[in-house]
DNA sequence: TGATAAGGCGCC
DNA sequence: AAAGGGCGCCTTATCA
């Protein structure tokens, strides 16, 4: 085919990987730059080109402008590309900033795919947007759109939603008067005019404001239609209008639709025979690409508009074509995913239910002991801020990294590009005034973190609500965040010193269930390296072992028994050391190094980031304890302990990790032993320039096959336990582990049943897996789980 | 004042 | 030039 290209003068420069992408085809690229697109045009006629390129933001604006008739729609390439503009017969396709094709690994790829979007007959056409309102006012109206919905072959759904803001005084009176509104509302982040999160808290009622559907149908010629139609949601016949529509018997189409689902369970309006999901399709597709409404419909609608700005001009219409676009992109979804993308949507999208219930219940928050907390931190914080007014300056804020970095850099020769953890060991090492301000900083940033992330989070009810998503990352763990009901904060980095705030409801205790060691064993398996499948399964103690095999040494000589010399009846004995308890110390330090080595080596970290992630002088230390030349520099000692690594486990960084590359180089996919397949848009190779691809891609195969395996266990679980017999209630995942809330009696049945639930065998690579787990625990407070 | 980027840090 | 995997939230700084 002919393509003509027009790009500003910066992404002028890229043109030659524009014509890299579309090799195969007649790419003409014109020398002159014009913001005009009328010469482009006549060279594209002359060139009879089949479509334009474009990658020029001035000629989108225009293009928006002539066709939208707004001034102040974006002219952003990326919020546009995807969209088709015909003019005079040819076809303009808008794309990415050719730049992109050199700074991002999915440039080409979309590039490709938009052009084939308006080309291949894969992607059929679609009906225009028609839509409606109804109402429970017009109930002879509402109700023909019920009929006619209880017939379609699916419905898209999208809500809106609002945080009214209320008088909280009289929401006071009302739960004074004992009337049905505890947990309505809650102190939350204000919502701004643009509806984004505002810095101010005030105290809100979450609530629906409308509800779209989008109808699909088979008409009599073969051929679909879909319908939208928004209802607003004004008063309580609204909601029950709401019900029957979501009760309806055609399956439902959402986008992220956790969202919907929490609000509308909300509204005891939950959504039935729920079963697409665009956001999980797309994860379960392209798991590096975005997964927003819009890009979705830009890779899968044909005719695809941006239309996100509708949201400030006409809500109603907004919601409808929010709806539609879902609907649509769903449909061309099913039609074009590869099998393998179905697989993973199968695995994938059920998920989401346990997920739901796990977020919209949250824990209780044992206040006294949150207030107990607060004071504790709030204490630890003022006293080291104060010290540091007096030591450094009055008014210096630790948290400002701007102002510490000056502060250490003023006090030390060396100079500091940054200022964490990390690089305040390294000004800590230099002297002990430096340690004190170091303590102190740290003091006041921790007790920061843990006040506003954890301590002052805002509650629902006395309740922490939080989200769980099943595709929240590109290796298929789940990730976390605030719940939709904008309270709370995300469950799966709760500090292990705050879980004490968390507690059981009434006449309920918390359990859990650990996997041990879940993803070394994921990893010795994958990779097949005998020695390490033979340390995460033979080995009493896995770091013990490695420390023996990396360095040489017996495993019974690793932990050693620290003597010290005493006077008994005035001759010198050897005695263990003991600890104020009476405990024997015992020396861990070669234990310990071959952990940091292990977790270096997990990661595929170069030595200078093993001595920066060490600090120096834990490598001093490691030089001493191995007895390496006095004269090794500390970065050669780094290099050395990674090298003990490679050799003892030759197969993890030579074979497998040459597999990994050949795959992705040959079939761009990783599939693990769950079945879950991985599309891999980076180049991983040996070279430095590709490194971080290659790390992200071999790090992704244990990673994903661990947590996939917990998911699985988790579902299970969830289903006879919370669903058919009723007797837990699921709290969340965390990667590894599983925690939920159970009455005493049942525990000694569900604490088994999870425990084999998740210790099921999987064969990877024709050898039987089994990770191994705590067995679990209870209490009734989430703090006490931990040892 | 609101929006965004940067730096830092909690967890596995 | 060299680069430790996967997340989300908070504070501060900065700019419109």
């Amino acid at each position: 085919m002919n393509f003509y290209l027009i790009a500003d003068r910066y992404n002028s420069s890229y043109y030659s990987f524009a014509k890299m992408a579309l090799r195969g085809h007649s790419v003409l690229a014109p020398k002159a730059i014009y913001d005009l697109l009328s010469p482009h045009l006549r060279a594209a006629k002359k060139h009879k080109a089949d479509a334009i390129i474009l990658s020029h933001p001035k000629i989108l604006a225009k293009l928006i402008r002539k066709h939208h008739g707004a001034d102040k729609e974006s002219d952003s390439l990326m919020d546009w590309a995807g969209a088709v503009f015909h003019e005079e017969g040819i076809k303009i396709i808008v794309v990415r900033p050719f730049q992109q094709l050199v700074s991002t690994d999915t440039a080409e790829h979309l590039l490709r795919w938009w052009v084939r979007k308006q080309f291949s007959r894969d992607f059929p056409p679609i009906p225009e947007l028609l839509w409606d309102n109804v109402s429970s006012t017009d109930t002879a109206k509402a109700e023909a759109w019920l009929s006619r919905f209880a017939e379609a072959e699916a419905i898209a759904v999208d809500i809106e939603t609002y945080r009214e803001p209320i008088d909280f005084h009289k929401y006071q009176k009302a739960l004074d008067d004992g009337q049905p509104v505890a947990g309505l509302a809650a102190m939350m982040k204000l919502q701004t005019a643009s509806g984004k999160n505002s810095t101010k808290m005030g105290w809100c009622i979450p609530k629906i404001t409308m509800i779209g559907y989008c109808g699909l149908w088979l008409k009599d010629d073969g051929s679909w239609e879909s319908y939208s139609i928004v209802l607003r949601i004004d008063c309580m016949a609204d909601i029950e209008l709401m019900r029957r529509f979501n009760a309806l018997e055609p399956m439902k189409i959402t986008q992220n639709g956790g969202y919907e689902a929490t609000h509308l369970i909300r509204y005891n309006a939950p959504l039935h025979n729920w079963l697409g999901d665009t956001f999980h399709m797309m994860h379960s597709w392209y798991a590096e690409l975005p997964r927003t409404l819009n890009f979705i419909a830009s890779m899968f609608v044909k005719d695809y508009q941006y239309w996100k700005e509708e949201a400030g001009v006409n809500m109603d219409l907004y919601n409808a074509k929010d709806t539609y676009y879902t609907l649509w992109a769903w449909v061309v979804m099913v039609k074009l995913a590869p099998d393998w993308v179905k697989k993973n949507y199968r695995i994938e999208f059920r998920k989401v239910f346990p997920n739901v219930t796990c977020g919209l219940e949250g824990f209780k928050v044992d206040e006294v002991e949150q207030q107990r907390l607060r004071e504790l931190y709030t204490k630890q914080y003022d006293n080291a801020l104060a010290r540091l007014g007096t030591i450094i300056y009055p008014g210096f804020n630790p948290n400002s990294a701007p102002q510490v970095k000056a502060v250490i850099n003023a006090l030390s020769t060396v100079k500091f590009k940054s200022t964490d953890d990390k690089a305040l060991t390294k000004f800590a090492d230099r002297g002990e005034l430096e340690l004190v301000i170091v303590d102190l900083i740290r003091q006041v940033r921790a007790a920061r973190k843990k006040l506003s992330t954890y301590i002052d989070t805002t509650l629902m009810d006395g309740r922490l609500l939080y989200e769980i998503n099943a595709g929240g990352t590109d290796t298929g763990r789940a990730s976390s965040k605030a719940s939709n009901l904008w309270v709370g904060t995300q469950i799966q980095n709760q500090d292990n010193e705050l879980r004490s705030m968390y507690i059981a409801d009434e006449g309920y205790v918390i359990a859990n269930c650990d996997g041990s060691q879940a993803e070394s064993r994921t990893t010795a398996y994958i990779s097949q390296d005998a020695t390490l499948i033979d340390s995460v399964e033979n080995a009493k103690d896995f770091h013990t072992r490695n420390a023996s095999l990396f360095f040489g040494i017996p495993e019974d000589e690793i932990i050693k028994v620290i003597y010290e010399t005493v006077i008994v009846d005035g001759v010198e004995v050897q005695q263990p050391k003991r600890d104020a308890n009476g405990n024997i110390l015992k020396d861990k330090s070669l234990r310990t190094l071959s952990k940091r080595i292990n977790h270096g080596s997990n990661y595929n970290m170069a030595a200078a980031k093993l001595l920066e992630t060490m600090g120096v002088k834990n490598v001093i230390e490691a030089k001493r304890l191995l007895n390496l030349p006095l004269g090794m520099g500390l970065k050669k000692v780094c290099e050395y302990l990674l090298e003990r690594f490679v050799l003892t486990y030759p197969d993890l960084k030579g074979r497998y990790y040459d597999e990994v590359i050949e795959k992705i180089r040959t079939t761009k996919m990783l599939t693990t032993a769950i079945g879950w397949t991985r599309y891999c848009f980076g180049k991983p190779s040996r070279l430095p320039a590709n490194k971080l691809a290659l790390n992200k891609y071999v790090a992704h195969m244990p990673q994903s096959l661990s947590v996939m395996l917990v998911d699985e266990a988790m579902f299970d679980f969830w289903l006879e336990y919370q669903i058919i017999r009723n007797i837990v209630r699921l709290k969340a995942q965390v990667h590894d582990e599983v925690v939920y809330m159970v009455k005493p009696e049942h525990y000694p049945e569900t604490k088994p049943a999870l425990s084999t639930l998740m210790s099921r065998p999987i064969t990877v690579n024709g050898r039987e897996l089994v990770i191994p787990n705590d067995g679990g625990a209870c209490d009734e407070c989430w703090g006490n789980l931990k040892d």
